[in-house]
DNA sequence: TGAGATGTTGAGAACTCGCTGAGATGTTGA
DNA sequence: TCAACATCTCAGCGAGTTCTCAACATCTCA
């Protein structure tokens, strides 16, 4: 989470509150440093003032969607208009509140918020370039020529590109593709990454996967949708 | 869709996001004038505010019902109380939006609402290819030439073609055709696809049903992106 | 330069998965 | 009551998959 708000004293109750319900939270007090942050794209969700120092929420939103990150927004503002929700909707907010408002609703709201959006990645098609990935399918394909992939292959090269353009670390994999019981060791997701590269490389996707010395692992791709 | 709000700005915000869904919008601005066209029955789905002038939403959806139209409507209102919302359902409403709401909540309502209304209309022939199957009638036939299939195997094949084109894993299918109380094993799901097998290789259907290792089965398909 | 850390890979044992034939059990209707 | 059918479990086979081990390659830094 990162939540953008410019008192100190809304911020900390905040930060406390969702820490309290298990999330990791992040929190900046003004527009163009909520803005930084947001873009880098590496939040689940973004709690987002309209009244803030040097940027307001609306031009803030408004950036965001406009460098093509779709990470959930839920805008906070102490007005109640229409004219103020239908802007705000417009630009695409994922959810609104009003100040003064219960922490429960807004726990509420957000859990809708990240399951929605859970929703809809399950099932979105991953696109990194070349390399197509297909969960409904469970189907991945370089340059339209399918790669054949074992159910724990298949779970591997959709971790790392659900990170996509970040490092994902070899214990983060074990726990995203084995489940917490740690069933496997960690030279397991070595062999498995060996495996994929293998097959990646036999249609032609060679270096797609970077082994970053020491952590782990990272698919290429820049872009985002 | 109809929607039936008045206030313009509202009534406009709406009509443009929807249009930029897809959708066809139709609006009216007090309660007589939205009972009136949706008493015609020809829309999907009614957004149906409950302050408005004349006739209140609640009074409008209950004349509606009271007339026998089915239309699915969701029900808009400023106010949040927990009553308010069980009157709302008890009327007939197919779903609650609480103002200030989201343009993508708003989406997402909908989209539920409509999917449901067409999984009503479960009777539909699915068509995939030479592969028609008629649930009124219970008849499968391939090219033409009929099928004989047992209950169970004819559930089989209509969850799998209901969501052709992407893989069904197999507890998800032993949940739609058995139910929940899990009365059978995950291996009668792997002997109702071989007798199905059998059955449509007989006719020439080879190759319908592919096996997805490790999860499950997906019937053909090769359109959609 | 070389020792230790870290990553890659081939071999192979153990296991899981999916398919199938056999058969126990239940249901229906003549 | 019996035959015909439907449902579902079971056990076994063969193929594919998972994962460990250990040898080897590569990297890093004193």
């Amino acid at each position: 989470m990162l939540v953008v708000d410019d008192e100190p004293g809304v911020r900390r109750a905040l930060e406390r509150g969702l820490r309290a319900e298990g999330m990791q939270v992040l929190t900046a007090s003004d527009g163009p440093s909520g803005l930084r942050a947001a873009m880098t794209g590496s939040f689940d969700a973004v709690l987002l003032d309209i009244m803030l120092p040097g940027l307001s929420g609306y031009r803030v939103l408004e950036r965001l969607r406009a460098a093509g990150v779709g990470t959930p927004v839920l805008l906070v503002s102490a007005k109640d208009g229409e004219v103020d929700q239908a802007d705000g909707l417009d630009l695409g907010a994922d959810g609104y509140l009003v100040k003064p408002f219960s922490f429960v609703v807004l726990v509420a709201q957000l859990r809708a918020v990240l399951r929605r959006q859970t929703d809809l990645r399950r099932d979105a098609v991953l696109r990194l370039g070349e390399l197509v990935i297909d969960p409904a399918r469970r189907q991945v394909s370089w340059a339209d020529q399918p790669v054949q992939l074992s159910p724990r292959e298949f779970a591997v090269l959709v971790a790392l590109a659900q990170r996509a353009g970040s490092v994902v670390g070899k214990d983060e994999l074990l726990r995203a593709v084995w489940g917490d019981e740690q069933a496997a060791s960690r030279n397991a997701v070595e062999v498995y990454v060996g495996y994929l590269r293998r097959k990646l490389d036999a249609v032609g996707a060679g270096g797609v996967l970077q082994t970053v010395r020491g952590y782990g692992y990272a698919v290429g791709a820049q872009d985002r949708t």
